[in-house]
DNA sequence: CTGTTAGCGCATTCAT
DNA sequence: ATGAATGCGCTAACAG
């Protein structure tokens, strides 16, 4: 077990980690029954045919009332859940959607999941999940296993890099949303917003601002590097730039400005990729001394929970995750309905919120 | 495009939510192919039996190298992906595992799904996610439909609390992980720590330090009830109490420290239930002129990413969260193989992490 | 080492 | 409204 937080300072352990004596008897190991309940054991409880019992369950209006009854009752008796694998090797349909995401853990593409599973659930779907690590191979990878479950639908945050991967995802037929990016090509479907607006969009306000001086801290993940690079584009001149690996968080933060300052000192304002890693360049900040925003603005990226509370409050970049999390699994809901998609590229757009870390209100 | 956030100023606006033309025709709603490559067309191509094909490709031991190759090569050419759902029926391994967790945005439990994810990919298994709204009828919903997938594993948040669902459970004869907390009849395995033991240890912190007006923040979830109810236990006499919905957050926690100095003014310490809502009580405190921890100390649970880094840095209770989903993991894969499990119960312990919030370094 | 024969549990044809 | 046959794509048994 180990702790690699930096700060941690054990005043009081816990008896360390234990283990308790086997509760009871392994049930399990008296070997799982084989014999899992069936749809041909309901048919018998409820002396009916095999497929009537089947309609009674998935398609009620093609059975009578008391049919109905009997085999609900049938079902409840002997403990029956439907085998969806079964049902579903037949009827090409998995009721599952595939999500991949660069990191689980990352809080920035949360809400997206969370409305994407909940959208989903709501429709008897449920979510597979998969995590690239920011590594395009093991996307390309994580994608062949994916397509190898059938899913109904596949969601992936950010385009689809392998050409390959594209293309066998094409062949597959399986609706396909690429999220948090937009594309005038995409795999099959998009929902997202422009990185290269965004950094235009940051430095158009930093230029505003009238800050001549400036630093950015950015995670080296692709679209990171496009914010950053259109800010620098629409900025017009070479900026001090530290580079973190992805995914950045708070303590990633404070070892950019401090890399930033020994680059560059004197500088007025960091513009940073997301909110964790703006988080770390106030702290180290203010262990320096510096005042935010008199010695230094600092501008963040993704609106996280915590940046509206903090002293200072931090301006950032809002997206607004959830929705296109809502808005894909829509666009697979109707994809898997037969319905046409039109648009079937979505952009949600941005929105820049000026708070105290650049002198707005709060 | 509703944006909730309490704090939100609109300076720059991205021109709202728009919608790009369709950028090419429809491919998908040319029909996908239903006609997708079985296994079949690869051992036409490779010109061998069709188990031959399977046993190259997922069995190579027991054929001989150069078929391997063939087979192999046939596979690529006609771009076969094998379909895991029939492989699965007939083997009875869906090389899935059900993960249930009350919230996928709180950011506790991430570690957790995370090394999850990432134990049981390395081992060719992928998570289905399902979340309960710290809703116990929904959990049972979510696991009764868990179980129809047919997963090789179940693993819960928390103690699974429908009697039912314990029994189907049982009966269904799938390995089940129940996590973050323990029990001695668990419905079969569980990874986890004694929240009575964490509220009493806090408890003892508190009365350590000599605090005698104290007050409590909590969740209303059930696990964050037992550990307020053990802290008051041993404590031994009333505390005020807060109580907020779960999941808690940084606002949470203002509004629940308003409500306790509202309650009783003049307290010296507040436990709260996470440290979502002790940064709360931190911000509301600051905003009150309430200096930390002179006037009031403050300890969370759960070791946030943020929370060493705060000024003042917040004292806490860590958990291994990432230590819970690898023997989860672990647990259940040695299951499949059949190997015996034991113990059944693993407890991870915790650890208070003293920081300046409570007047510990930092 | 390879092939043949049977299903896995269900839902889609068809029939009645 | 109900039933009988057929097969989804693959792999566990057995054979050879």
């Amino acid at each position: 077990m180990a702790f690699p937080n930096p700060a941690v300072h054990r005043i009081r352990c816990h008896p360390l980690p234990s283990v308790c004596p086997d509760p009871r008897p392994d049930v399990a190991t008296t070997k799982a029954q084989n014999k899992s309940v069936t749809l041909h054991d309901v048919a018998r409880a409820a002396g009916v045919s095999l497929i009537t019992a089947s309609r009674a369950l998935s398609n009620p209006g093609m059975v009578s009332a008391k049919t109905i009854e009997r085999v609900q009752q049938a079902a409840d008796a002997v403990g029956y859940i439907p085998n969806l694998i079964a049902g579903g090797l037949k009827s090409r349909r998995s009721l599952m959607v595939a999500a991949v995401v660069p990191d689980i853990a990352v809080t920035q593409f949360l809400p997206t999941i969370k409305a994407l599973t909940e959208t989903l659930e709501a429709a008897g779907y449920h979510l597979i999940l998969g995590q690239s690590s920011y590594d395009d191979s093991r996307e390309e990878a994580l994608l062949n296993a994916m397509i190898g479950r059938r899913p109904d639908g596949i969601v992936v945050t950010g385009l689809i890099q392998s050409e390959a991967a594209r293309e066998r995802l094409r062949q597959s037929g399986i609706p396909v949303v690429e999220t948090w990016e937009l594309s005038d090509r995409p795999v099959d479907m998009a929902v997202g917003f422009s990185h290269v607006k965004v950094g235009s969009a940051v430095a158009g306000y930093f230029l505003a601002k009238g800050w001549q001086r400036v630093g950015i801290a950015t995670g080296d993940d692709r679209r990171a590097r496009i914010r950053s690079e259109a800010f620098v584009s629409t900025f017009g001149r070479p900026v001090p730039t530290a580079v973190v690996p992805a995914p950045s968080n708070l303590p990633l933060g404070r070892r950019a400005l401090a890399e930033l300052l020994d680059k560059a000192p004197g500088l007025q304002a960091i513009c940073c990729s997301s909110d964790q890693l703006a988080q770390g360049v106030l702290v180290e900040a203010q262990a320096r001394g510096l005042r935010v925003p008199g010695d230094l603005a600092v501008c963040g990226f993704g609106d996280a929970e915590a940046s509206a509370h903090m002293a200072p409050s931090l301006t950032t970049v809002q997206v607004d995750a959830a929705h296109i999390g809502a808005i894909a699994a829509r666009l697979i809901l109707d994809k898997c309905k037969g319905l046409p998609v039109e648009p079937r590229v979505v952009d949600v757009g941005f929105r820049v919120i000026e708070r105290a870390s650049t002198g707005g209100p709060d």
